[in-house]
Parts: structure tokens; sequence; C-alpha cells
DNA sequence: ATTTTTATTTAGCTTTGCCTAAAAATAATT
DNA sequence: AATTATTTTTAGGCAAAGCTAAATAAAAAT
């Protein structure tokens, strides 16, 4: 159906899409891809061409509803596998990704359908992130970030903004999980440092690692 | 490591080299691939450049030592990949090979040791065929096809020769599964037709069928 | 031992996806 | 409003992997 590039475009574009929303700029897509903007452009004008995004020169790019509709399926694909890496082959949440990015251009329409069934419809992969389903829908959790928290104030990891493997790594040594309560104690003005209790410990916290935890209050 | 392209053509020679003892020809590896020998040709030269085979203009082509290790790896990661679909997904034995030959690719070192453990390190994949290990050795089966029993013999149906869907649609209709027992009733000398049993049931069958279909006896 | 047939290679062209450098458009400053 | 800076696009190329058509080598047939 499509290329592996088109469909890492794709997600690409769909990422961006959902912070900036204006039309996502070549130079945005070039960023998060690792590449030229000039063969973004290259890139963007054949994506517009088969009708899975609108482009205006200069203007930047949307995508179309076949295009979200597509990029929602890869990413399907990329949390189930990430699920099923951590569930059934010991992975652990800082080592899936890299593999998922190449298991999610798989293509059978049956592999995805039983994955799904032999994981038991997972809602969420390892990370907190919803998992469309077949139709592209997903649960959209009503979460914050840690860093809007006052003293005081409880919550519930439920997922991580920054998925990278030093962050990942960080909070696995300070034992921080998803579904770990976690309770704000003090709050530094000057510093925007927390100093929180989770897991009946105490730990301090700066504002690059609050403002990268997703919690349910 | 290497490209796509290369690890299909490693795959595809290592097989031809089992048949023809001879070096391979590029004709045969253009018809096994479905490519034009003008295509092989080239790639062949990059293996050759790359040492992973040996190749003398005219004389067919070798795979070298770390060609052989390259097509075993694959190979192995595609019979994994084939118990898994079976096993834990639900796909038949005709379903599997056209997505197992995208997985086959994926790169992963510990995707392939955790797939082989969770699947309780299978010996052999759906069709019967040998799984080689991290270190590309396998068990060689002391099998022979069915078309070389006589009358009387008994034996079990240890494998496929052509695992071609239409082939084990074929055999699946007539309850022809791996492990079952069969008997030589009869063999007709003019047409090379036998008449079995197996599943307490009686089978004409066909020299095609029966040249496909490996026993252990 | 030629000649004919078949197999293989070479040469040159195509597409995909990327790149660099130059040109053009837009945005930001003065 | 004009100039400068930045972003985006265009133009021209490159590598991988394929193709067709022509040339060459090897094998088969006379």
């Amino acid at each position: 159906m499509f290329s592996l590039s088109e469909e890492n475009y794709l997600k690409a574009i769909y990422h961006l899409e959902k912070q900036a929303d204006s039309g996502v700029s070549t130079n945005a897509i070039a960023e998060q891809m690792d590449t030229k903007a000039s063969s973004v452009t290259d890139m963007v004008k054949k994506l517009s061409d088969k009708d899975l995004a609108i482009y205006r020169k200069y203007q930047g790019v949307q995508l179309s509803e076949a295009g979200k509709q597509t990029a929602l399926q890869i990413i399907r694909k990329h949390r189930l596998w990430e699920v099923f890496l951590v569930d059934k082959l010991n992975f652990s949440w800082d080592e899936v990704h890299e593999v998922a990015e190449q298991l999610e251009h798989i293509k059978s329409e049956k592999l995805i359908t039983e994955l799904d069934k032999f994981l038991d419809f997972p809602k969420r992969d390892p990370h907190g992130d919803p998992i469309p389903d077949a139709k592209g829908n997903f649960q959209v959790a009503n979460k914050t970030l840690l860093s809007n928290l006052e003293i005081g104030d409880f919550g519930k990891v439920v997922g991580v903004k920054d998925s990278s493997s030093e962050f990942l790594k960080y909070l696995d040594k300070n034992n921080i999980a998803l579904g770990r309560e976690i309770h704000i104690l003090d709050k530094e003005k000057f510093d925007e440092s927390m100093l929180v209790e989770i897991n009946e410990k105490q730990l301090r916290i700066s504002p690059i690692v609050s403002s990268n935890i997703y919690i349910k209050s």
C-alpha cells in the first residue's frame, strides 16, 4: 500500500499536528525525522498527490482524513507491538521503541487483529499512551503534567511525555512506574523543583522531570 | 547491516544451493526471485564485493561461510515467526509464509532470542522444516518422500516439500497433517498414483502429491 | 568444427528517496 | 517601508535496485 518512507512521514506529521495547530512546517518535519527540509518538500508533494495530506507551498502541511487514518493505524500497530514486547518477551519499556519502529510496518490485517486479541485488547501501551482501535478511535485520558500539581496534591502516574530511553531509565532507577501513587510534599518557588513521596520514599524532582510525567489526580 | 534486498538474495541462493550442487546460475536465482537475470548479476557482484558470496562470471554463485550464516539466521527468524503465527495467533499453515517473509527482516538480537524462548525453543516450523539455532545449526531429519514408499509400508508425515498455499489447503481438505500415520495400500504402476490409508480413511494420491510429502518410516 | 541456441553480462535508463547549493518567498528588524 | 534574516522551494545529482535491449560467452546441435 504505502512505502516505508511514506508511512514514517505520515506518523511524524500526525504527531507534530497535535502540538502546532496550524499547518506543520517542512522544517519541523525535517527535524523530527532527522532529514533535510528539501527532502521533506519532495515527500510532502507526493503525499499531497496521493490525497494523504493537504499542502500549499510555504504554508505547511496537514493530514487529510485518509492520511490521519493511515497514521493512526501505524500508531496502533506500533503500540500493540510494544505491549507484546513488554508483556510477552520481557522487554523493558525503554527497549521497545526501536523494535516497534520496525514492526509497525508489517502489512497484515490478520496479524494485527490476532495480536490485539492475543494481548487481550490492551487500551494503553507501556508508556501509558492510548492504542487506537481498528477504526482509529482511542481514549483521551484526562491527565495533567506532574509539574502542574501543588503542595499537598495526590495523583497517580499514568504516562510519560518523553519516552526516551534515558528518561525511562531514570524513572526505573527511582522506582517511578505507571500506576504509582504520588504525593506532592513541597514545591520550591525559585527553581520549580518538587519534593514528592512515591513508594513510601521521598524524592526530589527537577522541573524537567516533573514536566514529563503525566498524572491523573 | 544488510539491505532487505541483499537478505532476500542470500536466502534464495541458500535454498537453490541445496539442490544444485555446482554454482547457482543467475537465471535460477532470477526465476526463484521473480526478477530479471541482469538484476541478479548486479546484486551478485555486490554480494561478492562484500564477501558474502563467491562469484565468477558465467560460472554461477556460491555463498561464502559468512553468506551462509547470514542466510541461516534469516531462515531461523522466518521459521520462528511461522511458529509464533500458528501457535499463538491462530494462523493456519498456509497463511504464514507471506507474513513471515516480512517479519524475518526485523533486526533485533533480543527479539529473536526472546521469541525463541517464548515459543519454548521449537525445533521445527509448521511445515516440518528445521529451525536453525543461533549458531546456524539444525537437525537434519532422515526423511524420505512418500513417493519412495512401497505397498505395505507404513510411515509418519513429517514435512512438506511444496509449501504453497494451494498444496497446503489440499492437504487440509484431505486431513493430511504433520504427525499423521500413513499406510500404503496400493501403488499403480502406470501412473504412479497411490492408494493410502490415513486417518482411518482411504485416499488416492497423485504422484505430484506423493512427491511433495516427507515421510519418516 | 561450425553454426545455432541459450545463458549471461554490459550499457544505459527509470524510480524512490535522499542530498547540496542556489533561488525565491516569508518573517523579522531596523 | 526597506533591509536583513530565516524558511522553504527548486534545480541538479547520487545511490540502490530494478528494467530493456544489445553484446558476448558457453552449451548444444548439426
